[in-house]
DNA sequence: TCCCAATAAGGCAGCCACTGTCAAAAGGCA
DNA sequence: TGCCTTTTGACAGTGGCTGCCTTATTGGGA
């Protein structure tokens, strides 16, 4: 139906893709608001829906979870399928440095006070980092079956992955405790060199070098 | 009741303790029972406190979600201090290694029944895998807090820690994938490799192209 | 042995995240 | 304009989870 969109399909969205797009962004916008207003669990879905002028049922329908609201990327989807060859190659941690160094260069000042604020609601509650991890992982593994779809190398490539995972995610956390005070590749190219490195003595590398 | 244990509680763990611990062990085997006859959705915790012969509030007060009757393992609390200078030596991952094999040495054939009985249900419900993966990140973070409480190397200490998690988590998986064909310690000691190894080039490792 | 504090368990009422269903509305096409 | 597809909203219901209060159960002292 809607996959194979028709004449500009690259490029043009559809009509109501985009008005639904816009609302989703409303309505992420409202509950970023409430939730820093009055805490994450003391915002219930009914007043986001209402302060974004639509009914409960559509926030569900378009976001499928209260978590979510805080979680949802719209840059997050269509980044999965273009990412999976890079991984195939020689070097996948610099083939995910590459990816994420771009990713963060694309961002405009907009876009990046929005992922802080939703990284800052991420890591104050628990069960939202555990969506985000959850959500982090699928992604990670929808890739390496991408990459890696014969059995035996399936553990070493999930390893991988989560590792990954674990890197980005450790690197978003610091960035958050430091308050955002450096900007946010910094601390992904720290954890990526790490994982380049292997961690067979990380306490050689301790104060005195 | 089957409360035999009326023998003196040898290292201290107290007599009520032994009978709350006893109870969590009887809800939990219960709500594995239906969870695996019925699927975790399909099971209310109602049913669940029925089954085991207590009232439903005494099941959140001892376990605090749905998912926690799964996750829950009696010998996953007080592991936590002990490890952490384990880690502060020169190979932590050569130390995390004798843990877990140590750990799954100690464990009887009915513990290890137990486990692989919870390991299929987290797998087959994303919801438990959440929670049992930020509970693990959770874990790594406090150890990781403990090993290196400075601030400059916290950043590497917890990407270790989450690569940890993610390695042995993904070894989990895989164990469940096979079926439980393999001891468990292969695959952990397979992830817990190429961690050590680090992922500069990991496709070196390929079959045959 | 009995009684009394302290603690744990149960019962009850309620909140709210989430879902299925169906009717109303909006948009596209002739 | 009228028909048809898709989307949205309203309603009701399920069940996870919590706070509050009552009722056992336990342990210690007179």
């Amino acid at each position: 139906m809607d996959s194979t969109d028709d004449a500009p399909a690259s490029a043009a969205p559809g009509l109501q893709a985009r008005k639904k797009l816009a609302a989703m962004h409303r309505i992420q916008e409202a509950a970023l608001d409430l939730f820093e207003e009055r805490g994450f669990d003391d915002v219930a879905i009914e007043e986001v829906a209402a302060a974004a002028e639509v009914s409960p049922r559509t926030v569900y329908r378009y976001f499928g979870s209260k978590e979510t609201l805080v979680i949802w990327d719209e840059e997050d989807e269509p980044a999965v399928s273009p990412l999976a060859p890079q991984f195939a190659a020689e070097d996948p941690v610099g083939a995910l440095r590459e990816a994420m160094r771009a990713g963060f260069a694309a961002l405009g000042p907009a876009d990046l006070r929005l992922m802080r604020r939703r990284v800052a609601l991420v890591y104050r509650h628990p069960g939202i980092e555990a969506a985000l991890i959850l959500h982090a992982y699928e992604k990670s593994r929808r890739i390496a079956a991408a990459v890696a779809p014969d059995a035996d190398r399936a553990l070493e490539v999930q390893v991988f992955a989560h590792a990954c995972v674990g890197a980005v995610l450790g690197a978003m956390r610091h960035w958050c405790l430091s308050e955002f005070a450096r900007p946010p590749y910094e601390f992904v190219d720290r954890a990526l060199t790490l994982l380049e490195h292997g961690f067979t003595a990380p306490d050689r590398k301790r104060a005195h070098p």
